[in-house]
DNA sequence: TTTTAAAATTGTAATTATTACAAAAAAATG
DNA sequence: CATTTTTTTGTAATAATTACAATTTTAAAA
């Protein structure tokens, strides 16, 4: 993964972030799965790869790609802060069933109300997907 | 207030819930105070009333009234889960510096994508009130 | 290269919201 | 009044996240 390696590379330091290999590898466990994982998600699956890493410096890499805007943060799910490094405004569906959540398209934009100064706007929606729809019926 | 009272007892009838003392009581708190609080600040401002009031019982009436559609549970705070006692959607922004959560209307409403059984919709703007947007520019 | 300073990472302990659960109290029913 | 069901309580457990000091790594300076 060379390639993807170094455009990961530039995006951190685009952003003024340093390219450590565990930023790098969390920049691209978000950007191979598209799951919106929890920290523990991500923790969990390069502990594989990096034995030696820490479940904070987990913490610390997402916070300070949060902040830097280079992934966003979802509160949908009540337990997990979950991660997301599409940063392009998109919705979000959580089912309730399976708890898969996945990306829905904005058609509607909502705008926030004049005077509020707006850094971020999540759209949610919680119920069942298809599967779980079925089953349940 | 005996008209408050016997109008949040029909509210909890409807809805199939026994209107125990403490049931109606988080109901009032919530009805008269649209701050959109947490677990925690119902809690601390019944105790005065009821001190012999648990915190358990607060969570359980909370989720029996999250249940059955008397109150809407709030995503916004990662770190506590708001409540708020108005059922008709609407949007709502959460000021990043001072920590209030207040109401907006909600001109554009997005849609589910299809084939999504959608129970619950959350529009969420997060930033700077205009206050704290005055004071740190 | 060696030394020094800054940044990143680690591991453990603390924090904190929420849940589980069994016992006690209260309310409803016969 | 006796019995059953519901509600409430209090404590303990759970689990995600944070705080923080120590250690390691990296970068910069000499």
């Amino acid at each position: 993964m060379q390639h993807n390696a170094s455009l990961i590379t530039n995006t951190l330091r685009m952003a003024g972030i340093r390219p450590s290999v565990h930023r790098i590898a969390v920049m691209r466990y978000l950007t191979t799965n598209r799951i919106h994982p929890t920290a523990e998600d991500i923790f969990k699956a390069l502990i594989v790869e990096y034995p030696t890493m820490s479940r904070t410096t987990i913490y610390n890499t997402l916070h300070l790609l949060s902040e830097k805007n280079c992934v966003r943060t979802i509160d949908i799910d009540k337990n997990n802060t979950r991660f997301d490094i599409d940063t392009i405004p998109h919705a979000h569906c959580m089912c309730t069933g399976c708890g898969i959540i996945f990306d829905a398209p904005l058609t509607n934009t909502p705008a926030p109300p004049d005077g509020f100064k707006c850094s971020d706007m999540q759209v949610l929606f919680k119920g069942l997907c298809e599967k779980c729809k079925d089953i349940n019926s």
